[in-house]
RNA sequence: GCCUGAGUGGUGGAAUUGGUAGACACAAGGGACUUAAAAUCCCUUGGGGCAUGUCCCCGUGACGGUUCGAGUCCGUCCUCAGGCACCA
């Protein structure tokens, strides 16, 4: 053993020997408990940030100790390597996206292996791997078949220079984040995924996935956005044509005085088609369809309408309600009509006042009485109905219930549930993506590919255009081809998948990576699925996490998989900031994890990570804490160097105080770890812990522990004892200081410490003695002592007597090894 | 606006079921070793008081409440962060 510790040298040659040992490689064993344990895998961007660092570490920490407990661990890593980055770095570097991301996975699995991570590498994935994406397209066929996907025309951010739809995120004020130019709203085709089908089962789940932060459970929750309510069915005048709209205040029907038609919906150029207001409408529609998001729907943007020039009719009421077309409303929500209730819904009040609707009040509440030539403000609380008819007197509540089930009967609608949540757009213009299996034949429509030419694969032999614009509708050699049902010319499908789409299911294929009878080898998805721990950024609390939840669900229901959920356990870490703000390249206060390594060794890094927070809460990066942390892998460095010729063969004829107390440390500390990683991922407390076994063993003399076999013996202990607990968190110098004392590498083989609670005992233990709540004493106990003597010795205490004088003892409260309280008047 | 979190020393954080507030670190100050520095080791470190103690008072965003006892539970409010946001 070297007399300083040169993490250099040994981070190298222990992950070298894990390499040749295949120690992290794993298959099937029935024999064993099996645990499937998951970090979000990377894009691969290029190098790995502080953020990577952080979620890995938290990881290995998990894997290496799951392992230690005997469990068989899957622990695998991968690729997300499809997506929009590979394009603009390809045109910014005159390169190729296939390129650009091999270049980027092999430096990032370069960057991962010095962090020592128990991945089993065998099973790594890419994304963009034609085997990977081909199951994603016999999917999304098999989806296609059952009616999970589907073609529709919807409205996009479109870009006309980049010749290319643009995702929300992508539009910068009004404008394409490439070439600035204005986004304009456009209808296209393109290909959904049902995942509506799903809201409730999804919504359902979020109150049984218990292993998962309520956090995160509320967000998908709100996403999804079930609310209960009614549809309502308003005659149009003068036609047998119905408009339906959705509301949750059925029991305001009888107070709607108008309809309000969001400017997408067809309606409103064909009912003001041919009267007067034919112009103004179209002008308006014209307005809020060209109009970028932020302006059109805005939070400072004001109540807009056009009349139509058309009127419906309420079906309880009987009243004639002119139709408007209204920039608030949403196309996409509810059926993108809204009956008018003014006097009980704040939007629908500003739009009456603006252009001068009636106003009915039908909710009045019982502390005060509301008048509709004085409100100022919609008034949306409970009440009892008037100017209802025959529900005048019902509360609105019972009302709700009350006018539905009178429409369903009238047949004029009826209860029904709506969500928020819509179905699942997946179609992008780009080039560096899954193809979609499609093929458009002019007699057949959308055909599907069939499995036998799957998969189709993306050109890679190309030109890649400097436009931006995907070079797949140009490539004729590839878009022309022939239809699979009729044999007549056709063209294959341009669009491809987004990249939600692949990490939707990559935990899935990780079980049978090479696999290729099928999306899942279902002996192996039995045994591994689900996925016992994940862990990741809170950022995917939605997207990622929802889509995931579907794809199981929808596998499920084709036969594929067991599971209905996904991820048994959520873990979801804080970000890595420093100076109190997100590492970014603008801010200039970005760390690169390699420099750190190459200066403190990846243990230091490790061991900072996982001490300075918990893991949900932010890091904040300081580079006096790395030094602290590499001082203290220093001080057990030099701690172990001490002891590690100690031998435990000696016979020992008693065991004295002083090695029962190095005992009773070592138990102790082995109790508090095991707990802190197993039960509650904290990993700073554990570390904590650790750290103050380490100053135990520090302040005992060398010679005297030499001196004493049963000294020696219990330091040995000790001292082993604390080189396992460390090793899941600082995996190389455990390692090497195991080696030390002796022994044969590979700690992730041993099995983890466990510890006996007869040693932790102490025969006497300090209590605190309070009078009225107030501490005013230590007192030292046998731990043996009743509660009569407890209450003694308190009473006897100087301190206590002096705060006890002359006052009557009213009651005395005792917590048998923690305090004793005496309340006094 | 609505929904979720979170507010504890100079800093990161600890206190697991209502029971010693500030573990463990970082920073700072003092000391030892050294010709010197670095490294290392030791001591002090929430605020205040004096009678300098096994002392007293105050202290976990604010104010109330429950309790023998509240950082922890309840109520009202303030601040910050995140999510959603004209969702009918």
């Amino acid at each position: 053993m070297e007399k300083k510790y040169n993490p250099e040298v040994i981070e190298k040659k222990w992950q070298d020997y894990w390499e040749q040992e295949k120690l992290f490689k794993v298959e099937i064993d029935t024999t064993k408990e099996k645990y499937y344990l998951l970090e979000m895998f990377p894009y691969p961007s290029g190098r790995i940030h502080m953020g990577h660092v952080r979620n890995y570490c938290i990881g290995d920490v998990v894997a290496r100790f799951k392992m230690m407990t005997g469990l068989n661990v899957l622990h695998p890593m991968g690729w997300d390597a499809f997506g929009m980055p590979a394009e603009n770095a390809a045109i910014k570097n005159h390169s190729h996206p296939a390129i650009w991301t091999i270049n980027n996975i092999n430096e990032m699995r370069r960057q991962l292996k010095r962090m020592g991570l128990s991945y089993d590498w065998d099973r790594e994935i890419a994304t963009c791997h034609p085997d990977y994406y081909k199951w994603e397209q016999w999917l999304f066929i098999r989806m296609l078949e059952n009616g999970l996907v589907y073609r529709k025309k919807s409205i996009v951010n479109y870009c006309k220079p980049c010749a290319t739809v643009l995702a929300n995120e992508q539009v910068e004020a009004g404008c394409c984040w490439r070439c600035g130019e204005p986004v304009v709203q456009r209808e296209q085709d393109g290909w959904f995924f049902r995942i509506t089908k799903y809201a409730d089962e999804l919504l359902d789940w979020c109150d049984r996935l218990t292993g998962w932060p309520e956090r995160v459970l509320t967000m998908q929750r709100n996403w999804i956005g079930r609310s209960e309510g009614a549809k309502i069915l308003f005659k149009q005048e003068n036609s047998d044509q119905s408009i339906e709209v959705f509301t949750t205040r059925p029991d305001t029907l009888y107070g709607a005085t108008f309809m309000s038609l969001a400017p997408e919906h067809p309606l409103c150029l064909s009912l003001s088609k041919g009267t007067s207001q034919e112009t103004p409408v179209q002008e308006f529609v014209n307005h809020a369809l060209t109009q970028d998001w932020q302006s059109r729907v805005g939070e400072s943007v004001g109540k807009e309408g056009v009349f139509t020039g058309a009127y419906c009719i309420n079906p309880l009421t009987s009243r004639r309600m002119p139709i408007y077309c209204a920039n608030f409303v949403l196309y996409e929500y509810g059926t993108g009509a809204v009956m008018a209730v003014p006097a009980h819904d704040q939007r629908d009040f500003e739009f009456a006042k603006k252009y001068g609707l009636d106003i009915i009040i039908v909710v009045q509440p019982t502390d005060h009485v509301l008048s509709a030539e004085t409100m100022t403000e919609a008034y949306v609380g409970p009440g009892n109905l008037i100017n209802s008819g025959e529900f005048d007197g019902t509360d609105n509540e019972s009302a709700k219930k009350a006018i539905s089930k009178k429409l369903k009967s009238m047949n004029q609608g009826g209860p029904t549930t709506n969500y928020r949540l819509r179905d699942w757009g997946v179609s992008r213009q780009r080039y560096w993506g899954a193809p979609i299996p499609v093929i458009h034949c002019a007699k057949c429509g959308p055909v599907p590919v069939p499995d036998l030419e799957l998969p189709v694969v993306l050109p890679i032999d190309i030109e890649f255009p400097e436009s931006g614009r995907s070079p797949l509708p140009d490539l004729d050699w590839w878009v022309n081809t022939h239809c699979p049902k009729c044999g007549s010319d056709a063209r294959r499908e341009t669009d491809t998948m987004d990249t939600f789409v692949e990490s939707s299911w990559y935990f899935d294929r990780y079980t049978c990576p090479r696999y290729d009878n099928g999306l899942l080898d279902p002996v192996q998805d039995r045994y591994w699925s689900p996925v016992d721990q994940y862990i990741g950024g809170i950022e995917h609390a939605i997207l990622h996490l929802l889509y995931s939840r579907f794809f199981t669900k929808a596998l499920r229901d084709l036969g594929i998989k067991k599971e209905s959920e996904p991820f048994r356990n959520l873990l979801t870490q804080g970000m890595v900031i420093k100076d109190g703000a997100k590492m970014s390249k603008s801010k200039g206060n970005v760390v690169d994890p390699e420099d750190l390594i190459n200066k403190y060794g990846a243990d230091t890094v490790r061991l900072f990570c996982l001490f300075a927070a918990p893991p949900e809460r932010d890091l904040e990066w300081t580079s006096e804490g790395v030094d602290g942390a590499q001082r203290f892998l220093n001080r057990i460095w030099n701690l172990v160097l001490e002891y590690k010729d100690l031998k435990s063969s000696d016979q020992i004829l008693m065991e004295s105080a002083d090695s029962r107390t190095i005992r009773r440390v070592t138990h102790k500390t082995i109790k508090k770890v095991t707990e802190d990683i197993s039960n509650r991922f904290r990993f700073n407390t554990a570390i904590a812990a650790i750290m103050e076994m380490s100053n135990e063993l520090s302040k005992v003399s060398c010679e005297e522990i030499y001196a004493k076999n049963d000294l020696k013996a219990a330091m040995k202990d000790a001292i082993e004892s604390l080189v396992l607990l460390m090793s899941p968190f600082v995996p190389h110098i455990s390692e090497e200081l195991w080696e030390a004392l002796g022994n044969k590498g590979g700690l992730t083989r041993r099995l983890w410490p466990t510890y006996n609670s007869e040693m932790i005992l102490e025969d006497s233990l300090t209590i605190v003695a309070q009078v009225n709540g107030k501490k005013r004493a230590e007192i030292r106990v046998p731990t043996s002592a009743t509660e009569d003597e407890m209450k003694q010795s308190a009473i006897a205490e100087a301190n206590v007597q002096k705060f006890i004088e002359g006052r009557v003892i009213r009651k005395i409260v005792v917590v048998s090894g923690k305090l004793v309280n005496i309340v006094v008047s």
